[in-house]
Formats: C-alpha cells, structure tokens, sequence
DNA sequence: ACGCTTTCTGAAAACGTTTTCAAACTATCC
DNA sequence: GGATAGTTTGAAAACGTTTTCAGAAAGCGT
C-alpha cells in the first residue's frame, strides 16, 4: 500500500470507526466524546500520524491562530528582545507569529491584513495611516507599539516613557554634572519616540532655566554612524556644549566615537548618555549612562493587550512602561566597585553610584 | 444596503460580470484573459477592497506561500542580522515568514511541519533528529542553519567556516602575540559551530607543537554571564593562562569582565578574542579581535537554497559562507589610527594594523 | 464557406476542516 | 411505564479559493 498523500481527517475518522465530526471534537474538545470512541480516535490520530491541515481550519473557522507583526525594519540591538518578548508571548497564548518587514507597504497589506491574521501588532512608521484607518474601521484588532494612533482613532498603544526618562536622565546631568549646554541627537523622521525623548529634554531644561538652542539639536537617527556625523558636523560648526543626550545606544556609541576621535574626553569634558539600555551598553567604557526600556516587556505587554481585543474583550487604550535611570560612568558618575559587581554579576537593578562632581 | 462580510472573489465576480475563474485567473495570471474583462475585473477588486483569502488559496492550491523558521531561542546580538537576512529574501521570493522559538519542541511540529508550510529553515538543535527523520522521509523541503544533518541525512547545510574562522585567530595568538597557554571557552552543549571551533583551536595548537591541555577548556555558553563565572573559576583554580578563546562575542565580553574585575589587564597581560563579530565588538575596550561571520548573508543564503528546493531543483549539499579574520586590540595589537578612522567612518574591513610585540 | 487550430471562458469539482441540525440514545423523574 | 431532559453522534452544509474539463469564439488557410 502506497503511502501516497498525508492522512486527513476522513482517514482518521474511518481508521477509527466514527464520524469526521467526531474526529474534529475529540481535536478541538468542543464537544464531550465518549471515552473509548475518543481513545480510539487519538490512537489513530498518532498511528496515522495525522496532523491538521492549518488551511482547513482557517477556512472553516475563520479564525486564523495567527498574530501578525509588522515591522518598518530589522535592525539595531533593540531588536532582538522586542521579538523576543512578542514570540514568547504569543506561543504562550496559542498564536502563530507571521513576521512582515515593511520596506513595501504594499505586499504588506495583502497578506497580513484583515482576513489572514486574527490581529496585528504595528510598530512606528510601518503602516499608512489611511490602511489603519481601514482596517479600525470595521474594528479589526491592532495593537500599536511605540506610536500614537494619528487622528486620535482608539486604538490600543503600548509605548514606554520616554518624556520622563528623557527628563530623569538630563536632570541629572545638570543637577549632578553642572551641564548646561546639552545637545539633543534626534531620531529618525517621525518617529514618535524621539519626539517624547525630546520634550523631556525640554522640559527638563525649562525646570532648570535653561534656555533652549536650536543649535543644540541635530538629527542622529537612532544610528551610530548617523550620529557619528551628527557630532562631528557640530564640532566642526564649532558649536559649544558640554554633554550629548544621544537619541538611543547606538546614537551614544556613535556620538561617543565622535568625541574621542577629536580628542575630547568622555565623560571629564564632555558628558554622553544614551536611552533603551540595550545589552552592550555596560560594557561600553565609558559604560554608557542610559534609560532603561523594558524591551522585552512591551512585546509581551503588546500580545497581551492583542489577545484581549482578539477575544472581544476591551483592552487598554494607552499602555505606558515605566523606564529607570541606568546610572554608569559616561555621564560622568564613578560607579563604586560595589555597584559594578553587583550589576555584572546578576544583571540587576544599578542605583547606587557616587558622585564625581 | 449593510456591508456585512469582506467580499470574495464571486462577489468580484458578479460585479464585474465574469465567471468566478476568471477573476482567479487574473489574481494569479496564470491563463490569458481578454484585455476588457481584466480591465473590469482589477476595477471591481478596487471598488470592493478585495484581499484574498490566504486560506481558501492554500487549500486550493496546495501552496502555502510560506516558509517556517525553527529557532531554539531568540537572544543575542547574533540574531537580529541573522532574520534581517531571512525575512528579507523570504519577502523577496514572495514568501511569508512564520517564526517560532521552540523551547517546547511538541507544538512546533504540529503547526510548522508539512502542511502549513512550504519548507523550514531549522536552526541548531531546535528540532529532534527523529523529526527531521520523518520530514525529510517524504521529501519535505528543509534547510539546517549551523547544524550538519544527523545520521548523514542529505539535507542542505548553511554554516560558517568555524574551523578556519578558529584555526586563523589561535595562529594569530600564537605567531604574533607569542600566547601559548590559550583557554577554550566552548558554546552550549550540542552547539555544533562550538564544536568546529574547538577543532581549529586544536590543530592551530598542534601546528605549532603545543601540547593540547584539558584544564585549558571551560564552559562558556556562548552567553556573557556564563563565560564570566566559566574565566572565575579558571581563575579560582589557579589555572595558568595567557589568551581566552572566547566561543562567541558575547562570552567574549564575559570574559573581559572576569579578567578585568580580577586585576589582569587586557590585553597585556592576557588576550581575549571572540567570534561573530557582532555590531558592538569594535566598541568595547579593548576593541574586540575576533572573525567575522556573514550572518546575515547566512539567512540570505538559506532562504535561497530552501526555494531551491521548493522549486524541486536541486541545493547545494553545503553552503559554507567565508568568515574572515578581524583584527582590533583585545589580541594586543594596536590598530593604527588611519586603520581606526577607516573602519569608523565605514563600515569596511579592517586589515591593516601593527603588531605590537 | 469550411474545417482546423488556437485562445478564452464558465460550470463544477476539488481542497480538509468546523459547525449546524436533527436524530438516536440514556438517564431521570413522577 | 412513559414522558422529559440531557448527552453523544453522524450527515451534510458551509468556508473561498484553484483547477480541470469541455465547450464557445475567433483566427486562418484553402
């Protein structure tokens, strides 16, 4: 007997002596089976090694199991733990996780949208606004990461805080370092959390009397070469300041590498700090004062809120994440010896520091 | 008139007065069709925002225009480059991702394996060699990433040239720094380019007549944490060495720590490379020697081969993607600046220095 | 005009599940 | 003992495409 095409339902079923019907309930555990029907049919189930045709049950159920994520690109240390937080959190809740990196909108579209997903999880900047309004429109489940819905629809957005970490982070570097000409590296175009990151920066300046200068602000695009050119732009303008806020780690490595080369040190003349707290940023030297975003959290924080939309239910409509000031040395600050054992030998909270000026 | 449910293809079909075929025929260009009665089809399609059913295709159709990704964890600087590459040719040869991180192996199988997925790219150890067994029994397309098949199954290889990668950076240590007591930090166990690496370590060392020493080789996990307790408790034990192999970058760096926090210098007193070159290598300081992997071409690659082979031609037995030795400052030499600026300011490679004893 | 290709077209049969509906049993209660 | 309520069950109808098959229309050489 040939083994020609794979076992379905219909095999599992006449294997079994019962229904098709009974084979799905069993499958599904809809319906309560009889014991001994039911054991009969897992048997075959396993002798057949029968596995469900995905495309049969989408069709006939009309539920997909399948979260869409849609991302403008890949790349960046940010990355990885995001995935990571998402993946988990999906297989946790049963959900396959399709991944889509946007450069084309267009394909995008097609396949992920409305019928082919049960919902979708957009990060900044990967989708028109006028597709997401469609797809609001008749109240398919999306859940936004770090970017405000435009036109204020009411869709769901996890976001982390980036106007109080920002802030936490220049308060610091005025109130401990006497900064006061602090450059701003701004993010890519439109996108929403360098734009919160920049606000706090202001408004931390405006506590402190500080004026604003528009000098002091060029575009580092989240991107370490970006940055690079940013810092080396401003010093050969011959623009004045004493510490860099980089728009994220890889802009501090980049503004970093800047300095040095023209001979300034990090951190005795000038200050550099980063935001996200990325992996590497501790093994930096100077280890990189930063923000920390809890990644990880939002991705699995970003599922959640999905599920509870893909269930019907109502889920949050706005989801902020607490961020911590990650104190090391680039600001300025000496960490004591304690306090980098403690944090390289359990990746723990770091708060206890001296100050160095 | 309510606009109740998405329109299908018979909705398209009525509205544009053609038979239900021809509009499939049009969405698929797979039979001529008058050059009118497509014009009125791809209007209707407009006009009713029709997006096809993924499903309703793969039944039909027996193609599921998508290709699954086994991993067994999402962590690490090594993964972002590595799905940038696969998502990016799989998006280019018209395929879907469905990624899936398989701390339990059970689920994966049920939704990856044969029918809701064209072919898989399985990484190291996230599949059971039986598994693999069973696909590869009835032809279904696989590719293994950094993993020779089990039992000399004929499934197509990507990996990396870890034995050279080795082998050139231990002849390094060796030829130009003088070290000779070089300690291995292996990867996870199982962990297959752990295993070639070690055997470059090996023949580097019998090339040049050193003895091979079994207190020399730790566990270092491929993992930052690990590799630091690992060097601890070489260090603890009185083990006597000049240079870490580290198995990765991110053990690397652990190992810089343990190093460090025990008052050895490096690189003076001891070297330390490690392997990848993952994006913050250069960054740390000392800046990190190691090989470069082509990890994102890796994912380009397998996608490559893994349509191949859905296609029914014929893969590569093995791919075995170039890696390339990257010298910087952890192995002791000092990168001249002119070398420095240059990899600064692009991205390029690196191979001029100066030795420095 | 007449057959003979060639090109297009529509009806209808898959594809493999879930779900609905009603029927067939089994208990349970008076 | 009979009616009623509750379980389990199977037949058959979706689900929305692609594909096969045969027929219609159109071109073309004579």
């Amino acid at each position: 007997m040939p083994k020609s095409r794979p076992p379905t339902i219909a095999d599992v079923a006449r294997h079994a002596d019962v229904s098709i019907a009974t084979v799905s309930r069993v499958l599904n555990g809809t319906t309560p089976v009889q014991e001994d029907k039911a054991d009969r049919v897992r048997l075959a189930m396993e002798e057949l090694q029968f596995v469900p045709r995905h495309a049969a049950r989408v069709l006939a159920s009309k539920r997909t199991n399948t979260i869409g994520l849609l991302l403008p690109e890949i790349s960046g240390a940010f990355f990885s733990p995001m995935l990571k937080g998402i993946e988990a959190a999906a297989h946790e809740a049963g959900y396959d996780l399709l991944v889509h990196s946007t450069q084309q909108v267009k394909t995008a579209r097609r396949k992920l949208g409305e019928q082919n997903t049960d919902g979708l999880l957009i990060f900044t900047n990967s989708l028109a606004p006028e597709e997401l309004h469609r797809l609001h429109s008749f109240n398919f489940p999306i859940v936004l990461l770090h970017q405000i819905p435009p036109d204020s629809l009411d869709i769901p957005v996890i976001a982390i805080e980036n106007k109080d970490g920002a802030a936490m982070l220049i308060n610091h570097l005025i109130e401990v370092h006497g900064r006061r000409r602090i450059v701003y590296l701004r993010g890519p175009e439109g996108h929403e959390d360098s734009v919160w990151r920049e606000r706090g920066y202001r408004e931390a300046l405006e506590a402190h009397s500080i004026e604003f200068d528009s000098h002091l602000i060029a575009s580092g695009g989240f991107d370490d070469e970006e940055a690079f050119a940013a810092i080396q732009g401003l010093l050969a303008a011959g623009i004045d300041f004493d510490a860099v806020f980089a728009g994220d780690d890889d802009a501090a490595i980049g503004a970093m590498r800047a300095l040095k080369l023209a001979g300034h040190r990090v951190p005795p003349d000038i200050s550099v700090v980063g935001f996200d707290d990325v992996p590497f940023a501790r093994y930096l030297s100077p280890a990189l004062t930063t923000v920390r975003a809890p990644i990880e959290q939002v991705g699995r924080e970003a599922v959640r809120q999905l599920t509870r939309l893909m269930d019907g239910d109502h889920a949050d409509a706005l989801t902020l994440m607490r961020t911590e000031l990650v104190i090391r040395e680039s600001c300025g600050c000496q960490v004591s010896a304690s306090a980098a054992q403690k944090e390289f030998s359990s990746a723990g909270g770091e708060t206890s520091y001296n100050e160095s000026r």
